[in-house]
DNA sequence: GTATTTGCCTAAAGCCTTTAGGCAAACTGG
DNA sequence: CCAGTTTGCCTAAAGGCTTTAGGCAAATAC
């Protein structure tokens, strides 16, 4: 009998493309096992179990992120930085709905941890690095932080529900303005 | 056999108050069924499926937040009604996590529909209503109605997610600063 | 007080998760 | 090149959730 040559990465890998062709939520061990042509059990010689797997697809999805975004944060500063960073996230959310879904699966991240929260830990400083354009103290760094990533978060998440797709202008047509005005903000926090 | 007197509303109620306790996704037709001592098919002549009691309880629970936004709205204009708006959600988040997860399950709304999209108008209405207070033309109010969604249900989500609560300030305290900021930012939209 | 409706039951099939234990393919070193 | 060891995928099985079908009894209606 040949080997499917299955382990813990192919499999996180694998399952991030499932995510987005299915969802998230409908990623599923047995799922995958079909994917490979694999009987179920076989998969759990490479994960712990389901909270794993979808785990390791959270951190796969973030590290991925985090390396779009500093690749757009190159040589920009100012509103050119806040905008291209802005754009990556939606663009990745827009592109791979299961994966950026996957990313904010925290419940799973009690189970590995470590690259997950590295990951992480990118992502805000590449936002504080954004912020070095607006000149803010503390406590307002961490408050326009927090802003951020809500605005943005919350955004992608609306439109991705398709909460944006019933009213006139497209939701790509407010994205731009939205981020100008946090821009603007910004550049004028008390 | 005494008769437990259960109906979709009933099932609905029980279903919000059990999202609160173990989270919405560990809501299952199974875990009512055993909170009711019932069997688990007797449910099934009161709710068409698992989706069909996931959407009652979203519907249930939009409906309660559009209550208590209305409420909190009566009487007040301007920043005040802005904040008093803002409060109500994170605080109906904050008492009710399983519910709140629920508002946003729109998986379930293609399932009933109807009341959930009631409920989700009268939410608009009273963003809008807010927004009376800024003077502002479109499509600029409709960018403000997105911008004030997509912030404050993204602050909610990533505070309930936990992920403010590993730095300082406190959430609590970013919070208010977040919801002036906006104040302003609608004050000088251009 | 009979007739009808309604509510909850038992039974059963299908899918997902997870563990235990086994055989064979693939590396490892002489 | 061929033993010995590791590793990978297998079969088997148990437990949980969903959903449908069909039945008996309690509540309601006349």
């Amino acid at each position: 009998m040949a080997r499917a040559g299955l382990s813990g990465a192919r499999l996180a890998q694998a399952g991030a493309e499932l995510a987005d062709e299915v969802g998230f939520e409908q990623v599923t061990v047995s799922a995958l096992a079909r994917h490979f042509s694999v009987q179920v059990a076989s998969l759990y010689s490479h994960v712990r179990n389901s909270d794993d797997l979808k785990a390791r697809i959270a951190t796969v999805a973030l590290t991925e992120l985090a390396d779009q975004a500093a690749a757009a944060l190159a040589g920009r500063a100012g509103r050119d930085a806040l905008h291209a960073l802005a754009d990556v996230y939606r663009d990745y959310a827009r592109t791979h709905p299961g994966r950026y879904t996957a990313t904010r699966h925290t419940a799973a991240a009690s189970v590995l941890g470590e690259q997950y929260v590295d990951a992480g830990r990118r992502h805000s400083e590449l936002v504080r690095a954004v912020l070095r354009g607006y000149d803010l103290g503390e406590p307002a760094q961490t408050d326009a932080v927090r802003l951020l990533g809500s605005t943005i978060h919350g955004y992608i998440t609306l439109e991705l529900a398709g909460s944006f797709s019933h009213s006139e202008p497209s939701a790509s047509d407010s994205w731009p303005r939205i981020i100008d005005a946090l821009d603007t903000l910004l550049r004028s926090w008390s």
